[in-house]
DNA sequence: TACTGGTACATAGTATCGCTGAGTAGTGAA
DNA sequence: TTCACTACTCAGCGATACTATGTACCAGTA
């Protein structure tokens, strides 16, 4: 997929898995290969750990230990009030860009057909 | 609109320029005001500049320079054969993302009317 | 003349964020 | 013991947008 989505996902990428957090709680390697099954097959582990602490660090999510059956214990990342309004924030925020960016689409095939 | 956008901005925004240059050559000030006029009204002007210099260099855009009635001279950008298709990689790389974050936009709503 | 404001471009320094690559550790199966 | 899977951590890097500032040209005006 190339370097652009690298680029594309910053600033997405939070918002994303604050979504998949939503109503359902989960931690970090279970978020990675859900994230791999929904077609994000290039995102490193790494960079879900540390978006993970980011987002702790900012109070978005609480955390839990839990042991795991297999392996060392798991940290599960629950959203919590401030991150839900963060999520919002980001539908918005989100909306706003794609809605600019689809309408650039559209006349652009337009355009393309002259 | 806060700092999500400027995050979000990034990998987009030169999309969005080289989908503005479709076409229709503009320069650095107009390209800003054009920016500005659809609702990106906090992009700096150096932002633009940086970016415009970036895509020259990577051989995406021609340059000419045209005196102008008033002010300094303009530095006309127009898409060319690889800016195309680098824009064409764009709307690739947009749909694949944007498909994604619509899904779970949609079931982080129906979840949410639980 | 001096000043203001709009036009037009440029750039040094900073912060954020995702990636690379490596490492640590626990478990169970071959 | 070796391998594979689970699970988390971290240092260093690269790309990109923002901040702040500066240069320069022109027109109107007090």
């Amino acid at each position: 997929m190339g370097k652009q989505i690298t680029e594309m996902l910053k600033g997405t990428l939070e918002g994303i898995v604050l979504a998949l957090l939503t109503g359902k709680p989960a931690y970090g390697y279970e978020i990675t290969t859900l994230l791999r099954d929904q077609g994000f097959t290039d995102i490193a582990e790494g960079t879900v750990y540390a978006l993970l602490v980011r987002i702790e660090q900012k109070g978005l999510v609480d955390v839990e230990k839990r042991p795991s059956e297999k392996g060392p214990p798991r940290k599960v990342y629950s959203l919590n009030t401030q991150g839900t309004q963060e999520l919002e924030e980001f539908w918005r925020t989100w909306s706003f860009l794609a809605e600019r960016i689809e309408q650039l689409h559209s006349t652009d095939r337009i355009e393309g057909e002259k």
